[in-house]
DNA sequence: GAACCGTGGTT
DNA sequence: TAACCAAGGTT
């Protein structure tokens, strides 16, 4: 089989770089020997020592904490999560409560972090250690890996830092970091291709200290070796990373490109009741941003119609509001403004449109809501702190306040 | 294995 | 500004 780092003859490089001598090949990459990995790991870990971040999930080594750490920092960058960290922490102090909490506390406590099924998942796998493991955090890599929410890259990290198994901890940094060290040619974005980075990384990491070795990394791959811009010069790992040393930082790591996001179209309604009110909607049976809290959202399509007339626009509103809620908004007489949202896969553009409602109307909705059936609620501006709303929610209230400035404003 | 699932910062 | 990126996992 072709090497993955064929581009490179390691043995040119013995006592020309610190590398010293030669190993095997482990998934197509040659790699170093076992006595340039030793050298590697003490240089490594000696800068951890002197350098590494004071971050505050590295105050403990308590599983729970850690845990809650790398859920958190999953695609989400260190200084958006410290003070979710010490919020989430401070609400859900251990495993029980947790295993405990409401869903809407929980998703109140995460708001605007993003991927909230994380948050759902972690429930789902607190009342697994309650049952399962009697509610002690398990300490071997097979059960951690059983826990919902909890995938190779977390199991290896949760198992390094807080158990001291000797495993690595693949994530984007550490494949970042190994397709530099090797000049490894293989594309980070194919999920296939994840084994060469765990094999090669379990060859590396410190049997003594591997949940240091793994957070070396971390450091490693927001320092020095990062995606763009990066000081390889300045690394200690400089005279070990043959990208370095051959000048091809910028090439590695091989990442291919994601898909576009998509354009899709909305009309969000802010329907108002007597006391002035507005009415939101709970989006249960959703995928994206399930059991979140919007105004009512009428979808309009992935293209935009919006080359249709106001009116007949606004008459295709009242006919949806009919249909969708049972109620007829006595004026939805314009749009009062929009708010563009990006998600990874999806770009929302919404236009909003304000309706009062009827006295008929309104006891309609407040039967549906004495119900308990239908997810409604009516909420005053700035009283929102029994409800979680995703950013582009966030969006809506702003735009629907800017609407209410400029009136007040004529 | 590709698509899905958020948000905010950087280039 | 559009594209890229950040301590991924589930379906």
């Amino acid at each position: 089989m072709t090497e993955v780092n064929q581009d490179i003859d390691l043995s040119l490089y013995i006592n020309q770089s610190a590398i010293q001598d030669l190993g095997p090949v482990i998934e197509g990459v040659q790699v170093w020997g076992p006595v340039t990995n030793q050298a590697f790991r003490k240089t490594f870990l000696e800068w951890y020592d002197k350098e590494s971040r004071r971050l505050p999930w590295r105050e403990s080594k308590d599983p729970y904490r850690i845990w809650v750490s790398e859920i958190m920092l999953q695609q989400t960058r260190v200084e958006t999560v410290i003070d979710y960290y010490a919020r989430f922490l401070s609400a859900f102090p251990t495993i029980k409560d947790l295993a405990e909490a409401k869903e809407d506390q929980l998703l109140k406590v995460w708001e605007g972090l993003g991927y909230y099924s994380r948050v759902r998942n972690m429930q789902v796998a607190a009342q697994q250690i309650m049952n399962d493991y009697d509610g002690i955090f398990p300490d071997n890599l097979a059960d951690i890996k059983k826990l919902k929410g909890i995938g190779p890259y977390t199991a290896g990290a949760i198992g390094s830092i807080a158990f001291n198994i000797p495993v690595p901890a693949i994530d984007g940094n550490a494949m970042r970091v190994i397709a530099r060290l090797f000049m490894i040619n293989a594309d980070i974005q194919k999920p296939a291709n994840r084994k060469i980075f765990e094999a090669v990384g379990q060859y590396l990491v410190d049997p003594d200290r591997p949940g240091d070795f793994n957070q070396a990394i971390m450091d490693l791959g927001s320092s020095f070796e990062t995606p763009k811009k990066a000081m390889p010069e300045l690394s200690p790992l400089r005279d070990y990373t043959l990208a370095t040393l051959t000048g091809t930082t910028d090439t590695y790591p091989i990442k291919s490109k994601k898909a576009k996001a998509k354009p899709v179209y909305y009309q969000a309604l802010i329907l108002q009741n007597a006391k002035g009110q507005v009415l939101i909607e709970k989006r249960t049976q959703h995928k994206l941003l399930n059991n979140l809290w919007t105004a009512p959202l009428i979808e309009l399509g992935t293209k935009a119609n919006q080359d249709l007339p106001i009116t007949e626009k606004l008459d295709f509103l009242l006919a949806e509001s009919k249909q969708n809620y049972g109620i007829s908004p006595i004026f939805m007489r314009k749009e009062i403004g929009q708010v563009k949202h990006v998600f990874t896969h999806l770009i929302w553009h919404i236009q909003l449109a304000y309706g009062q409602l009827t006295g008929e109307d309104e006891q309609r909705i407040n039967m549906l809501i004495a119900s308990g059936e239908e997810d409604y609620a009516w909420v005053a501006p700035h009283q929102f702190e029994d409800y979680a709303f995703p950013t582009v929610q966030m969006k809506v209230w702003q735009a629907y306040e800017n609407y209410q400035e400029m009136q007040k404003n004529k």
